[in-house]
DNA sequence: GAAATAAAATGATTTTTATCATATTTTAAA
DNA sequence: TTTAAAATATGATAAAAATCATTTTATTTC
């Protein structure tokens, strides 16, 4: 088992302000794990008894409507913590946490979570920043889905992806979606999209080259999405 | 001015954490305003350094969009507090706090904040609880956006505010909205909002009594909420 | 208390988006 | 490698929601 000292992902998230004997005392009671693509990380509705952190994978945050809808919340990578919100909170967990291709995942443990809290500051304060600012990410988020028409929030999510995900060495948005999954991001019909794709694609604003898009042009995909 | 020692709002938030000592240091440094109807508490964009605890009054949270139309957030109310998100992400402030109507408002200066926050647990556990829980219904909310029509998402949102603002001595919602701003809150025109007011009247679902709103069958309204 | 202004209501029409149908392409499985 | 299944694509149509126009009703303001 490896030690959390050694392992580099934590200076992406709130782990990095841990001490030295905090590592140590986390990595005897971590357990690494890993999930499949397609496979549940977290499911919505369940308790939960630790903080998970993403070593490596990407993945998906979702939620389930009661039309039986997948809408997916926001994307997920190596670096990104999961779990804290809902142990913070003292609630069940609201969200799905699904592989979008292999993770490798630690696990910590509630107990010296709740520990750190009280003894590092330091900690402290970087989850809440961290939820703080995830909390301003979201409320962004409500305004644009309940405002913005469809084609806006396409140009919006194809952008936030090649941020979030970066590019391959064709220049093509990292990350491996179904259209059916850009259209749960963005809120509309699975053939909505793929025409608005389409379109973008005609309009020269994008590639498709198979599954994967490339923004051939982002000034444009910019203006689109601020509504010209 | 009045102390914070016995001011019985805070038993609604955070600062209940509070030991006596830490209240007389923020007694002393705290002031109190009048925000009056239509005013904002906070505006977008701006930065803040200090955190607001509502004593009373309402209020609405709202985001300006590249459209320039407005987007309502959240509702606020006497026991609420404001700003912490700002101050704990160290971003700018990310929505209008709007008076719906006069407001008595506490402001407690940064520096007294994050001291506090350095020295009492527990203070710091209930403003993440706070937060987090705030994350998960915004999360809650994107979804809700995302997918579902905008008749659902009328009759929650009358639900919705009936649980936040209560009921008047006649059975109607307790908050004057107008109906741009209902419109606003559940992301439509203002015409389809009051169109769909009217449908549910007609329905017997709810009762019209000038501007204010009484919900006349919950259950009916849940189920519209569903989708039903 | 009358005039002016703003808000609410409703009809007609257009635009946007979803749904249904079907064809084509890609991926997975036998 | 062939077949089956899933994903993508596109057209036609229906439904939902926005916009524009106008009237009625409240609310301010002088």
């Amino acid at each position: 088992m490896s030690n959390c000292r050694q392992c580099i992902i934590k200076r992406f998230n709130a782990l990095k302000t841990l001490t030295n004997e905090e590592l140590e005392c986390i990595s005897e009671h971590k357990t690494s794990l890993i999930i499949k693509k397609g496979e549940n990380l977290m499911t919505e509705g369940n308790a939960i008894n630790g903080l998970y952190c993403i070593k490596d994978g990407k993945g998906k945050l979702t939620k389930l409507n009661t039309n039986g809808k997948e809408q997916i919340i926001k994307f997920i990578k190596g670096g990104d913590i999961l779990g804290h919100r809902s142990i913070l909170s003292e609630e069940l967990v609201g969200l799905n946490a699904i592989a979008l291709e292999d993770m490798h995942v630690c696990f910590i443990p509630k107990g010296d979570i709740m520990d750190t809290i009280k003894e590092n500051n330091l900690f402290s304060l970087s989850l809440m920043k961290n939820i703080s600012h995830q909390l301003n990410e979201a409320n962004t988020s409500i305004s644009q889905m309940a405002q913005k028409p469809v084609k806006d929030r396409l140009a919006e999510t194809l952008l936030h992806l090649e941020d979030i995900f970066g590019v391959d060495n064709e220049g093509c948005i990292d990350v491996l979606l179904t259209r059916e999954e850009i259209a749960n991001t963005i809120g509309t019909a699975t053939e909505s999209a793929i025409r608005l794709l389409s379109n973008l694609k005609k309009d020269g604003v994008i590639d498709l080259i198979g599954k994967r898009i490339k923004i051939s042009n982002k000034n444009a995909l910019k203006n689109i999405s601020e509504g010209y």
